[in-house]
DNA sequence: GCGATCAGGT
DNA sequence: CACACCTGATCGC
C-alpha cells in the first residue's frame, strides 16, 4: 500500500497519485495507474469542486489509465480534464520523471523491473549515460530482505501456462479460474493465456477494454470457455460448490471440473533455492506466482544503477519502518558511494528568469535563489514549502517533430499570501488570472495528443509554468467558498506441483527460467522479467505494451528499447514564446507511462507514438545506448556533469558547487 | 445519504 | 508473509 504522501519535496505544486488533504492544492495532478490505493482522493467532493473552480487544473495520465479511468462514471468529471502523458508507453511499468530547475526526479509508481533492465530504459540516460537523477520515490513494497527474490515474470507465466495447459487439455469441461484480487494489472497473464490456448478469457466486463483491441480480442463474456477470471463477491464460497463466479457449473449438461489459481506473490530468501511458482494449496486450488513489484534485489540493482541523490521510499513494508527502509536505500545512493563532489540542482537562472517569467510575477527575486542545495532530505511530502521559481518544459515524445516547449517562470508565492489571491483571480473566474494565461489554441494543438476526445482536454491544458508554481490556489476556505457543483489437480503431474504443505514444488522458476520463449511472451506485462525485454512501442502494434504482443506480433525480446528522448518527451503545455530558452531550466516532465497493469495500450490512439520513440533521438541519446550498459557504478566524473556545466556556462547561469555530502533522507 | 475510517476477510 | 481490494460497522457531516 502506498504512503506517498502526493508530493515531492522538489516539485511540491504538483502531486502524485494522492488527491487528498495538501494535495487538493496542488497545481496539477498525475496518476500512474488504476490501483485503488493510487488514487485517494481521485473523486472527492472537494477535488471535484477545486476543478469547477480551477480551469487550470490537469489530470495528467496515459491513455491506457484513462480510458480505465473514465469507465467508472464516479471519474466522469475528470474527463475533460485529463491530459495525456503517454510518452513511452513501452514500460510496463508507470513512472514519470521530472526534469527541472530542482533537479531530474523520478517517481516510479509501482512497477517492478528485473536486474540489469535498467539499463535499457532510454529515459533514464542521456549521453549515453544515467542521468543525474536527484531523487527518485522509489516502489518499495518488497524493499525488505525478506523478499530477497521473486520469481520472474516469465517464469511464473511460464509455471501458469503448464498448470492450465495440464487441467483445460483433459476435457471441455475441465475449467480453470483465475481468481484475480485487482481489478486491472492481470491482463498480460489473460492474453498469454489466450494466445497460448486459443481460448478467450471470460471477465465479467470489458467495456473498459473497448479502445485496447490487443486486449479485448483475447476476453470475452461468454461463459463458456474454459478459462474464467470473472469476479463476485462470493467466489470462493461458489467454488467450493464447483461453481463459476459467473455461475455456470456445467457445459451441456455435464458438471464442471475446476481448479482455481490465484495470482499472489511468493518470494524467496537470498539463498534461499527459488523453486516453486505454482503451489497447489489444495484439492483443486493452487496460488501462482505473480507480483506487481520489485524484489528486494530489483529493487538495489535499479537503485545502484540510477544512483540517485536521495531515495525516498513510497511503501513502508509491514514490520519495516521508514528509518529501515532508508538504511537500506542509503548505501545505494550516490552520496554515499562516493566522495566527489556533486553538482545540486542548480536554481532557476537569472537569464532564464528574466525571459520566461512573466511580467506579473511580483518578487522574482525572493525566490530566486537556487534551492537550498540538498533539497530537503525531508520526508516526502514536506509540508513547508519553499518559494521556488522554475519554468517549465514539458516534452511530448508522441510527436517527434513537434516539440513544443513552454517555459515560463514563476516564482512562488508563499502559500498563504497565494491562496486567497489566487483563488479570488484564478478559481473564481473562469478566465484566467494572469499567472494562468490562456494558451493560444494552435498551440495546444501542438501538444501532444491524441484521441479526439484528448484534443479538447489539450486545449485546456494548463500551462506548466503554473503547475509548478507554488501558489496555492485553494483553501479550505476558498473551496468552500466556491460554487457547489451541480453534479486438480491430483492428476496433473507431480513434478509440476506442489502442495502447500511442504515440499513438493512443481513448476520450478528455476527451470523455466530457460523458458524464453515464455518469457518473451511475458514481457508484454508490465515488469519484464529478467530475460524479457522491454518491447518498443511498434512492437505492440500500438498496443500496450503489455499485454499483448501476442496478437500477432510477439515481442522480440531484446528490443532496443525506447526510448524516451526524454527531452523530446516533454509533455508540453505552454509557451511558445519562450521556447528554446534555456531548457535546462525548465522542468521536463517525462512520463513513462504504463498501465501497471498490463495496459498500457495506446491501441486506441492511433498514430501513436509508436513512432516516437524510435526514431529521434533527441539529444546526444542514440539508441544504441541501450545496448551499452551506462557503467552503472562509474561515478564520477561523469561526463554528464561536465557537460550540464558547460551548458550551464554557456547560458551563463551560475553554477552551484557542492561537496558531496550524504544526504539521503535526513530523518 | 454520503464519505472517511477501521476491522475483517478473500 | 503480502497484495488489492471488498464488505460491513461505525462515526461525522
Amino acid at each position: 500500500m502506498s504512503s506517498f504522501e502526493g508530493q515531492m519535496a522538489e516539485y511540491p505544486t504538483i502531486s502524485i497519485d494522492r488527491f487528498d488533504r495538501e494535495n487538493l492544492k496542488a497545481r496539477a495532478y498525475f496518476l500512474s495507474h488504476c490501483h485503488k490505493d493510487h488514487m485517494k482522493g481521485l473523486r472527492a467532493p472537494t477535488l471535484k469542486r477545486r476543478l469547477e473552480c480551477s480551469l487550470k487544473v490537469c489530470l495528467y495520465c496515459s491513455p491506457v489509465t484513462k480510458e480505465l479511468l473514465l469507465t467508472s462514471p464516479k471519474y466522469k468529471f475528470w474527463e475533460k480534464r485529463i491530459v495525456n502523458s503517454e510518452v513511452t508507453e513501452m514500460y510496463f511499468l508507470s513512472r514519470f520523471l521530472f526534469q527541472g530547475n530542482n533537479g531530474t526526479v523520478l517517481y516510479t509508481g509501482d512497477f517492478r523491473l528485473a536486474k540489469g533492465e535498467a539499463a535499457r530504459m532510454e529515459l533514464l540516460h542521456s549521453g549515453g549515460r544515467v542521468k543525474d537523477i536527484q531523487s527518485v520515490y522509489l516502489d518499495t513494497t518488497f524493499c525488505d530482505p525478506r523478499f530477497y527474490q521473486i520469481p520472474s515474470r516469465g517464469e511464473c507465466l511460464s509455471g501458469i501456462l503448464e498448470l492450465v495447459r495440464g487441467w483445460i487439455t483433459r476435457s471441455p469441461c475441465h475449467v480453470v479460474w483465475l481468481n484475480c484480487k485487482a481489478a486491472y494489472g492481470y491482463e498480460y497473464l489473460f492474453t498469454n493465456l489466450s494466445e497460448e490456448f486459443g481460448i478467450q478469457v471470460h471477465v465479467d466486463k470489458l467495456d473498459m477494454f473497448r479502445n485496447m483491441p490487443d486486449i479485448l480480442q483475447h476476453l470475452t463474456t461468454d461463459r463458456s470457455t474454459q478459462i474464467h477470471a470473472c469476479r463476485h463477491p462470493k467466489a470462493e464460497e461458489y467454488f467450493q460448490w464447483n461453481r463459476l463466479p459467473c455461475g455456470i457449473t456445467s457445459k451441456n449438461r455435464i458438471p464442471l471440473r475446476t481448479i482455481s489459481i490465484k495470482p499472489s506473490t511468493m518470494w524467496f530468501g537470498e539463498r534461499t533455492r527459488k523453486t516453486d511458482v505454482i503451489v497447489r494449496t489444495g484439492e483443486s486450488t493452487y496460488r501462482a506466482c505473480f507480483s506487481f513489484h520489485s524484489s528486494y534485489s530489483e529493487i538495489k540493482d535499479f537503485l545502484s544503477y540510477i544512483c540517485p541523490v536521495n531515495a525516498y521510499p513510497n511503501v513502508i513494508p509491514v514490520g519495516m519502518t521508514v528509518d529501515k527502509v532508508i538504511e537500506i536505500l542509503k548505501p545505494l545512493c550516490r552520496s554515499s558511494q562516493s566522495t566527489e563532489p556533486k553538482y545540486k540542482p542548480l536554481g532557476k537562472l537569472k537569464k532564464a528568469r528574466t525571459l520566461d517569467r512573466d511580467s506579473e510575477e511580483e518578487d522574482d527575486d525572493l525566490f530566486d535563489d537556487p534551492l537550498p542545495v540538498p533539497l530537503r532530505h525531508k520526508a516526502p511530502n514536506q509540508q513547508t514549502v519553499h518559494p521556488e521559481v522554475f519554468s517549465t518544459t514539458a516534452v511530448s515524445e508522441n510527436e517527434p517533430g513537434k516539440l513544443r516547449q513552454s517555459t515560463g517562470c514563476h516564482k512562488a508565492e508563499s502559500m498563504q499570501s497565494s491562496l486567497v489571491a489566487n483563488f479570488v483571480d484564478c478559481e473564481e473566474s473562469n478566465s484566467e488570472s494572469e499567472e494562468e494565461l490562456e494558451i493560444p489554441a494552435s498551440r495546444q494543438e501542438d501538444l501532444s495528443p491524441v484521441t479526439p476526445s484528448q484534443q479538447k482536454a489539450d486545449r485546456e491544458v494548463p500551462q506548466w509554468e503554473v503547475f509548478f508554481k507554488r501558489t496555492d490556489e485553494v483553501t479550505d476556505e476558498s473551496l468552500e467558498n466556491c460554487p457547489s457543483s451541480t453534479e486438480a489437480g491430483g492428476s496433473l503431474s507431480p513434478k509440476l506441483f506442489s502442495d502447500s504443505d511442504g515440499d513438493s514444488t512443481h513448476i520450478s522458476s528455476q527451470n523455466s527460467s530457460q523458458s524464453t520463449h515464455i518469457t518473451e511472451q511475458g514481457s508484454q506485462g508490465w515488469d519484464s522479467q529478467s530475460d524479457t525485454v522491454l518491447l518498443s512501442p511498434q512492437e505492440k502494434n500500438g498496443g500496450d505494451v503489455t499485454s499483448l504482443n501476442k496478437t500477432g506480433c510477439r515481442p522480440r525480446i531484446k528490443e532496443t528499447v525506447p526510448a524516451s528522448h526524454l527531452e523530446q518527451n516533454v509533455l508540453c503545455p505552454k509557451d511558445t514564446h519562450s521556447d528554446l530558452k534555456s531548457r535546462d531550466q525548465d522542468i521536463t516532465v517525462v512520463p513513462t507511462v504504463g498501465e501497471p497493469t498490463t495496459l498500457t495500450g495506446r491501441e486506441h490512439i492511433p498514430e501513436e507514438k509508436s513512432l516516437l520513440n524510435l526514431g529521434t533521438n533527441a539529444d546526444s541519446q542514440s539508441s544504441s545506448d541501450f545496448e551499452i550498459p551506462a557503467t552503472p557504478e562509474a561515478e564520477l566524473p561523469k561526463q554528464e556533469h561536465l557537460q550540464y556545466l558547460y551548458e550551464k556556462l554557456a547560458t551563463g547561469e551560475s553554477i552551484v558547487v557542492e561537496k558531496r555530502k550524504c544526504s539521503l533522507l535526513d530523518t
